[in-house]
DNA sequence: ATGGTGGACAATCCA
């Protein structure tokens, strides 16, 4: 069972490189972020033709998740229910058989001094809550996907002495994060590249990004233990930039043996 | 120190 995770930035806009790139990927589950369409307008149709189905919950202009699928999964839930705000364009769960699959798009914070800021660190702190409440970390099969907007060590952003004061580096933001991941989550990717240079972002404003190496890894696959156990691969996948418009994020695949979820 | 580009949407906001 392939499984990614993509930042899209504009899933109609991203159109083109999604019909290039399934095929040739062929994931069976991918969770997208930043879709920034309403429900009315999501392009299901066109994925479908593509051979993925797709559950999602988005808005106008800005934010949005879904989740495609080739097996379509027994439920999908939106948003927290710890009577804060929903954010449920920014967090999807859906449930494959055993497979709990957490699709999230952490708020970026804009800066060190807006609240944002402030309430991306409680974002993680409410996701830690929900993980606590609703799985058992040593039990569940339990994978955390999406665009995190953390780096989480100094080898995932391309030149970490620069980014200490900022929102995706900063020493609170990289402290939330690995609160939350102890939890009881195993960073899959790294697990298979713990080399350095392996980035999932590359600004937009920074010219040749991919090619000078100028990068963050933002983009996670993270599994509970018994499940980063069957994990058998994991890559960034820099194809789908290739095309004529590229987002600004890369996938992440991680491949895992999961029979029972395939077959289910 | 600043601005660089791209997306949505129609003047800026966000990343």
């Amino acid at each position: 069972m392939r499984i990614a995770t993509f930042n899209v930035n504009s899933v109609r806009s991203r159109l083109p490189t999604l019909a290039a790139w399934l095929p040739s990927a062929a994931p069976g589950i991918v969770c997208v972020q930043e879709t920034k369409v309403q429900d009315a307008d999501f392009p299901a149709a066109e994925l479908r033709t593509l051979g993925y189905g797709s559950s999602f919950r988005g808005e106008k202009t800005y934010n949005g998740v879904a989740v495609l699928w080739r097996r379509a999964p027994d439920e999908v839930t939106y948003g927290f229910d710890d009577g804060g705000p929903f954010d449920e364009t920014r967090l999807a769960i859906a449930r494959f058989g055993e497979l709990w699959v957490v699709n999230s798009y952490v708020p970026q914070g804009r800066e060190i001094s807006h609240p944002m800021f402030q309430y991306k660190l409680e974002w993680f702190r409410r996701l830690r809550r929900l993980f606590e409440r609703r799985f058992d970390a040593a039990r569940d099969l339990v994978l955390w996907c999406g665009d995190l907007n953390v780096a989480a060590e100094p080898q995932d952003v391309h030149a970490p002495q620069l980014y200490e004061d900022h929102v995706c580096f900063h020493v609170d933001a990289r402290r939330v994060f690995a609160e939350c991941r102890a939890w009881g989550f195993v960073d899959v990717f790294r697990r298979f590249h713990p080399e350095p240079g392996q980035y999932s972002f590359f600004d937009y404003r920074t010219p040749n990004a991919v090619q000078r190496g100028i990068g963050w890894r933002l983009d996670y696959v993270l599994a509970t233990p018994r499940l980063a156990e069957r994990a058998s691969d994991a890559r960034i996948d820099l194809t789908p930039r290739l095309g004529a418009r590229p987002s600004d994020h890369a996938p992440v695949v991680a491949e895992f043996d999961l029979p029972g979820i395939d077959r289910r």
